[in-house]
DNA sequence: CTGAAAGCGCTTACAG
DNA sequence: CTGAAAGCGCTTACAG
């Protein structure tokens, strides 16, 4: 009934929503946003007059004469791993809730420097902005921090800005160390270098932690055991290959991505040999097809770094948060493409 | 130094685009939207003057004073699965470039029945809808024809809507094929039941067609052979197990899609069996991981169906486009999964 | 081909 | 606690 009534009077606006009430539109905007200063038996023939009409706020009207934008922008370097989808799905789940909308960009430099600079064109259409595994450093933090557009990072560890990220040294030790403890001596590594000439932290980082444990180990990472993967299945497949033709190949590698090791796992099988026997390997993620894989890796709840983001981001646009780092646990979990060394 | 400038002025609107052009606000207006009867003279002095002062034009506004919402609305029963997400990254490709927004929701029976009877509440906030593997009926289509929101119906093909799909038997055809071709008498199937009660049709025409093949090979497909996988991972994986541990199981299995028998896949391997050797395993999709997997498979181009599905919105949003029904083609992709019957 | 002006549907000081 | 009114930044008949 009420459906018909409205679609056969076209939509109701807020003058409609006013008349019906009794009131003036201005108390109809207060009452249906909660603010305060309304008086609870008029709030409550604002709402029923509302529901009557099936009113919904038109939010281009709100948001031009509010001159908020309702929408954050998110920039990541690939938006096409699963990593980065994993994050948006977690910051879009929080910002329906809360409607706000996303504008997801490609973090290619030129975007970069346009929000680091406050380019003028992309800050008028968003409230804030978050950055996922964009590289940005205490610099490029301080410039955030100094626009009026609040941020937060994703990825990387900050003082000057609100960040969230895993400890990179920290998963790359529970990789080499699990590998190590099974009595690996000649362990590979495999990462990824940045795309679209993005800086990228996180391999850095990765790599770095990764040579220091086998090192407290009385290991060596020679670069005949290092391969760029790319980040991508195809390209795991190619590194392994190559990690696999040296003279005397690794007895494990560690790969910086769950996917890098899908194909990883697929040169070895081309190569007829069985991970986790013949050849070991670690990954990191937890990708919801590892498990399928049986493969071993090191887990990062990231559907939750996107969602904590969003929260903190919605916190910065209502004026609350202070500016500090939140830290992401990370452990190991262990299936089957691991084991001792051969022979 | 513009950049400069125009961050030092806060953001320039149509009025200062206007006044630097030295023409009115209506004629910037026509002149940015590429209308016709614009001077060509005319139009460069204002693309200048909007370039000087990197004018954007305010999106809320625009939209206000046009009526348009350039928003549609896309609904889909899982949103959660490759399927899904690769159609909407193929969606939002082709809307972006278009500066159209998508507004994503889950299709429950309550969203579904809105869009059927046209509720104000949704409509109004929307241009057109895109409905992606909602069980549609010519029924269902007809009262979408009858309201005034353009639709597309994605994954069925319809007579009264704009619809496109895959032609679902001849996927099950040429699956079955596949196997009886290499010699299986003993075939099974797993498909999945619809999630959050909403009818799918797409899981009943596979499996009719699937049936239907079989038959023609003079084969049964008795309900022991048929299980519900539930279009996840870890349904695929109970799936595999539970036709296994038939006295006589099947010797070669159809699972509707591929990471379903990513879930199959480790089930064998939990059973020391060898796919492709022991029990002959095929997919439907390609997923990215399909490869790696030696996964054989049906594939489906599931992005150009998104992006396909966004194009065909976009000609009915500018009222071109007639109701047709666009076929997707489909294809084998063997790679190492299936052979012939053991022994 | 171009301009003056009304209007889109809200929000928000300002005043009471 | 509430209302009258201005204003947000565009688009679009209407007139010329």
């Amino acid at each position: 009934m009420g459906d018909d009534i409205s679609s056969a009077l076209g939509r109701a606006t807020i003058d409609d929503v006013a008349r019906e009430a009794g009131v003036s539109t201005a108390t109809v905007s207060r009452a249906l946003r909660n603010h305060a200063y309304v008086a609870e038996s008029t709030r409550r023939k604002v709402l029923q007059a509302a529901d009557r009409l099936l009113y919904v706020a038109n939010s281009n009207a709100a948001r031009l004469a509010s001159g908020q934008t309702r929408t954050v922008g998110l920039l990541a370097p690939l938006l096409t791993s699963w990593y980065t989808s994993e994050v948006v799905a977690g910051v879009e789940e929080v910002f329906a809730h809360a409607r706000y909308d996303l504008l997801i960009g490609t973090a290619n430099p030129l975007a970069r420097e346009k929000i680091f600079r406050g380019d003028a064109r992309f800050q008028q259409r968003i409230d804030g902005v978050i950055l996922v595994d964009v590289f940005c450093s205490e610099d490029g933090a301080r410039q955030l921090a100094t626009l009026d557009t609040p941020a937060i990072v994703l990825g990387e560890r900050l003082k000057s800005v609100t960040s969230v990220s895993v400890d990179n040294a920290r998963g790359a030790r529970l990789a080499a160390r699990h590998l190590i403890d099974l009595g690996h001596r000649r362990i590979g590594l495999v990462g990824g270098h940045a795309h679209l000439d993005v800086v990228h932290n996180v391999p850095t980082e990765r790599a770095a932690g990764f040579a220091a444990a086998l090192e407290a180990a009385g290991l060596r990472l020679p670069h005949q055991f290092v391969e760029d993967g790319d980040f991508s299945i195809e390209g795991g497949r190619r590194a392994m290959h190559a990690l696999m033709s040296r003279t005397k190949p690794p007895t494990a590698v560690w790969l910086m991505s769950d996917e890098m090791c899908f194909g990883a796992l697929q040169a070895l099988r081309e190569l007829k040999l069985v991970a986790g026997r013949d050849v070991s390997v670690i990954g990191f993620d937890d990708h919801p097809a590892s498990n399928a894989f049986g493969l071993t890796t090191i887990r990062q709840p990231v559907r939750d770094i996107g969602r904590l983001g969003a929260r903190l981001m919605l916190d910065q646009l209502e004026g609350f948060g202070t500016v500090m780092h939140h830290p992401i646990e990370l452990n190991l979990v262990e299936r089957i493409t691991c084991g001792p060394p051969p022979g």
